[in-house]
DNA sequence: GTCTATAGAGCGATAGAC
DNA sequence: GTCTATCGCTCTATAGAC
């Protein structure tokens, strides 16, 4: 009976212990997130990582296989937070909570899941990171609308008109406010978010500032 | 006494009539919107408009010179926009406008101003470009909390919290909202669309739908 | 699993003829 | 103002040694 703590799979342990594949989207979620898939190479990776542009090669055999991976690793760590976050107390909580795992890592750019972060330069990404892409944008909506939905059932939120179109416009506002605040600094970034949490939270009463944002 | 209709200036009609410099500029727009700045070359110009490489570098000799001559489209044309505008009967119609912008070109891809599609490569873009766009980003930035301003005075308009706070939040979910207009189609636009306004608009009680969206 | 070396393509850019 | 021709560079990707 194998250890089921140790998954089965692919070996690791490389590199005086370093894990190479994983260093590699590290570098390059940071890299995308900075400059766009087309604003990167193997070589930037490279020089990061202190290898040469062939061992890259090795884990990703194209570029494509590199940006499907990316968007993969996103989409499953977006599934893995929901479930997290279920634990949550309200519907409120949740939505802020995913709020805030873009402000967690703002200066350090890595995101729980940047889910528009291709829309940019859609034209000129590869067909499967097209489709995955979309299926992200997807997971990210059905959650959004299922949790407003959650969040009228224990009153936790308000808002007027439709679920859908209340989640798409939290979804792209905070989408927004990561590229406005590549440009004009994380200020930017803060300022949607306050707004956004004001608009949700019932009660919004005079005095009442919302939930505060981690420094 | 010149003819005030013919403006001082550069020389134009060649190539038949044709103004090569603009319609290089309309092209590179429309790649720029679709592909991102490091997603398209002067060959997909060349190619679209039947001409050679070199003739795109006559009139720009560098792609950084190309890029801040998009922006500075983008600002001049904002900036021209904004006075017409001033003639809305109120507020409300200024901001449903400015919005209507993106919607009447959502398909052909041309926009008043996307104020934010350089941050999805800001750091991959050249610094006289970054510079452009932080000025085209302030100008409509202020703008925007100019109107809800004038909004809050003329009682078209209504919002919680502070009006810079909700002018970011407009100006970052529309720009997501373009993204994602690209992701999932320009359904996804009009929902953010729809949800701005109804959100923005006084007595949104029962049964007002809000203003419709150009087909 | 990482290296050296290199192929092959596309890129931005320039020179000079017309 | 546009062309042909080409330069030098970077990019993705592969072959083969270790």
């Amino acid at each position: 009976m194998p250890n089921p703590l140790l998954k089965s799979g692919r070996r690791r342990p490389i590199r005086g212990g370093r894990d190479t594949r994983e260093e590699i989207l590290v570098a390059a979620e940071e890299l995308l997130l900075r400059r766009g898939f087309n604003g990167f190479s193997y070589q930037h990776i490279a020089v990061r990582l202190g290898i040469r542009n062939a061992a890259i090669h090795y884990h990703f055999p194209t570029k494509e296989d590199l940006g499907v991976a990316l968007v993969r690793r996103y989409r499953l760590r977006f599934l893995a937070w929901t479930d997290e976050a279920a634990q949550c107390a309200s519907a409120f909580d949740r939505l802020v909570a995913y709020f805030q795992t873009y402000v967690d890592h703002l200066d350090g750019r890595l995101q729980i899941c940047p889910v528009g972060i291709f829309g940019a330069e859609f034209d000129a990404i590869p067909d499967r990171m097209q489709r995955e892409a979309q299926m992200m944008m997807r997971d990210v909506y059905e959650w959004m609308v299922r949790t407003l939905h959650d969040g009228l059932g224990d009153r936790s939120v308000v808002f007027s008109g439709d679920a859908h179109d209340k989640a798409m416009e939290m979804a792209a506002a905070m989408q927004g406010a990561l590229q406005f605040a590549s440009i004009a600094g994380r200020e930017r970034f803060e300022q949607v978010f306050r707004q956004i949490t004001l608009e949700l939270r019932p009660a919004s009463a005079a005095g009442d500032t919302g939930p505060a944002i981690a420094a």
